[in-house]
Order: C-alpha cells, then structure tokens, then sequence
DNA sequence: CCTCGATTCAAACAAGTGTATGAAACGCCC
DNA sequence: GGGCGTTTCATACACTTGTTTGAATCGAGG
C-alpha cells in the first residue's frame, strides 16, 4: 500500500519536525522512524521541504478540528466571550493536559515564518484577531481610539502567548508549582480575564473622563 | 595580530548566530564575513561551539552594559518603580531604536535553551524576576498568595514580551503603525504600566473584600 | 503463468559540514 | 640577519546531508 507508508511518515514526520525544526530534521532520522527507506521521502513526496509543507498543513488542520475556534451563545456578556476566547486560545496553545505536536510545529513557524507557509500563518491567526477586537467593541467606551484598542488587545494576547514562549522560564522561576494542578488552563484563563476586565474597567473611567491614555503619565493612583 | 583577528570574528559571528542559530550557521560563513581562514575557528577556539558559546557571553555582557538593570531613586513611589521596570525591559528587548544582534541571540537562547548556555541565562532573568516581584510586594495587599503575585507578575512580562516575541504578527495585524512613533518604547510602557496597575487595583479590591481571585469567576463586572 | 505498472530497496552520488594537518608567512628578540 | 614561537593558509579528512539511480519486489489483470 502506498496510502499505508505516506500517512506512516507523516505520523512520524510531524512530532520530529515540531521538535527539531525544519533544518534540525534529517530525512533519514525520519525514514528510520518510520520504518520507510530513505527514497520514500522523494519518492512520495518529492523531497523534504514538500514533505514538510504538508506536515504543517495537516498540523493546521488537525489542530483547528480538535480544537474548534472560540463560540458563544448569542447573548453571552462580552466578559464572558473574553473568557470564553481566552480560554480558547489557551487551550490551543498549552494543549488541553499535554502539548501536541501540532501546537508546537505552528508556534515553531509562528515564531520564525518559513515563507513558504506565511500566508497558513496569517490565516490561522487573522480571524482570532478579528474575535477579540470584536469582544473588546463591547466592552471599552466607544471614543477609545484605535491605537488603544491595539495596545489592549496585545496586552491579552501577550499575556496568553507567553504561557507557551517562555515555557522554560515559567517552570524555572516558579518550581514545581507550574507541573501541578495550580495552574490549569481554568485557572490561567479564569486570572487573564479578569486581570485584563479590571485593566479595561480603569483604563474605562480614565477615558471617558477625558485623561486619554499614552499622552500622559498618571501613574500615582495605586500607590 | 591575533587579538584581531579574534576581535572580527567575534564582531561578524554575533549577527550571524543571532540570525541563523548555532546550527543554521556554517564555520565557513563566519569565516569568510571575517575574511579568515577556515582552520582559524578552531585555532583561536578550539571549535565551532566554543565559539558559540563565548559569542553568547559577548552579547551577554555588552547587552548588560548598554541597558543596565532598572534602578530608581530611594523613595520613589511603587508605580513609579513599575514603569520604570517596564521601561527598562521594553528598552532591552526592543533595542532602543533598532533592534541590536545581542537581543536577538539572546531572545533566540531564552526560547530554546542550548544545554550550554542555559545558566547563562538564569542569570540574565533572575534578578528582574526578583526585582518585579519587589514591586509587587508594595502594590499588591499582604494576604496575596504567592500563585496570585506569580500570575500577575507573568500578566506583566506577558505583555513586554509579546512585542518581540510575535513582532511578525504585530506588525502584519495593525500595519504601517508599527513601524512609525506611534508605538515607542515610552508610549508602550505606559500603557502597560497603566493597564497593569488598574487591573491591580480592580483584583486588590477582590482580594481584600475576600473574594479571592481564581476561585470562583466573577467576571460579570464590566459588562 | 506472464505482464506491466507501482512501489520498495540498497547503494551511490554530489554537495556541504566541522575539524585536522603540515607547510608557509609573520613578528620579534638576540 | 638568523632563529623561533605564533599565526595564517591551502588542502585534505571523515562524516552527514538531500537526492538519484537502477535493480528487485510486489500485485492485480489478461
């Protein structure tokens, strides 16, 4: 069967790829893996990089079909849909219980686009974008300016993507606290959201009294 | 001269490493951006790796010297500290105008740790960890539990982070503004400063009115 | 049973990798 | 200027990389 060894060495190809990287990642390391001969990859494939695209396309795929984008019922509150979202979000990125490979080839790719798949890239992240500025209409004052509005939705993803970016440091700085139950996926959405409401519940009455933000310092408030 | 030659090496493997990684980068094209011979790596130090390795400590060194560690004045007010923390950081990883090759190397070592440097970049976190984590102290109630201060303070580095981090996708979401003064150094950390100290105030008040954050979701608040 | 296309395989290929070698060139002190 | 340790150089080495090749194997149709 010729369909049998293809979906083996992608099987195989996907964890490798994920965790070595495109030019980390042998053909042969693969082939071994997957029990093929060395001329499969070519043979099938037509070489590695072509190999490697389609390994990032099924990852893509994959990853949206076990892990759907973030919905809420019609009359949900917008906290509750930036809760619903953020949790989304975590979930795709630290993976529900264990990291999937498919979690991890894309942030490899998100980090440093291989240019082939840029454009898989901006599709896979352009709706999310397009959800949470959404959310946050309905939640901030609407004079808010639209630079505002970037910089806020930034500090909500940033504090969801650095979760999985700084892994290593999180689980250095913290001990053994972050292996535990402390702090699920629950936990880590439930403090985003409502560290971010309060941010916006500041920022709010800041605005609509007319101190716009960024165009002074009016820091002294929470001392 | 052999001070020079080392010196030039040094000078054109820092780019390169920073863009390439250790394993994306060949000896010989170090070598011939320095205009020296191939055996020269090896004589001056010892292989490829020490090389590496001495390169990170280089920028290890000249970053600490450029941007040294946030500091303030003695009776300088809790909110104060945190913008000048932000800023601080905001200014290592941004590069205070362009974005140096020392940052990049080190962004790229902080990511995926090679085993050797790996201390090497504890040093370069821990003390900004414990310095946010002073700060945190004078803002934030006593009773806070330590897996609160830890979330908030992860909030925090989250949102500076980000900007280098996913710099790809920031500049692909929000377009031409990134590139021109809209989004500087000074107007980003304020706007961190100022989202995090509200979102402090907003969870303080939780805390002290005993609902404790994480515990429940309470997030019906901004609607 | 034979045939023919599709698939697998071992082996080889050319290019590139980090490193080692031994001779040449250099710089300095006597 | 001669001698000598230091540095440079061209070259070669052993190894790995992705890819190619041509023969061997398989599997169904006539």
């Amino acid at each position: 069967m010729a369909d049998d060894t293809r979906i083996r060495m992608f099987r195989v190809a996907g964890p490798i790829f994920a965790d070595k990287g495109f030019e980390g990642t042998t053909v042969r390391e693969i082939c071994a893996a997957a029990d093929v001969n060395v001329a499969s990859v070519n043979y099938h494939f037509g070489g590695k990089e072509t190999l490697y695209l389609q390994t990032v396309e099924l990852a893509h795929q994959e990853r949206l079909q076990r892990v759907p984008p973030a919905a809420w019922p019609s009359d949900a509150l917008p906290a509750d849909k930036l809760l619903i979202f953020v949790t989304t979000i975590l979930n795709r990125i630290l993976g529900e219980g264990n990291i999937g490979w498919e979690t991890r080839l894309l942030m490899r790719e998100m980090l440093q686009p291989t240019e082939a798949c840029r454009p898989l890239m901006e599709e896979y992240v352009r709706p999310q974008w397009d959800q949470l500025m959404g959310i946050l209409d309905e939640l901030l004052p609407t004079v808010t300016t639209h630079h505002v509005r970037h910089q806020i939705a930034f500090s909500i993803v940033g504090q969801c993507l650095h979760y999985r970016l700084a892994n290593e440091f999180v689980s250095l700085l913290i001990g053994d606290d972050w292996q535990t139950g402390a702090y699920s996926v629950e936990r880590l959405a439930q403090h985003i959201t409502q560290f971010s409401l309060a941010a916006m519940n500041g920022l709010s009455e800041m605005i609509q009294e007319g101190e716009s933000p960024n165009l002074q310092i009016p820091i002294s408030a929470a001392t």
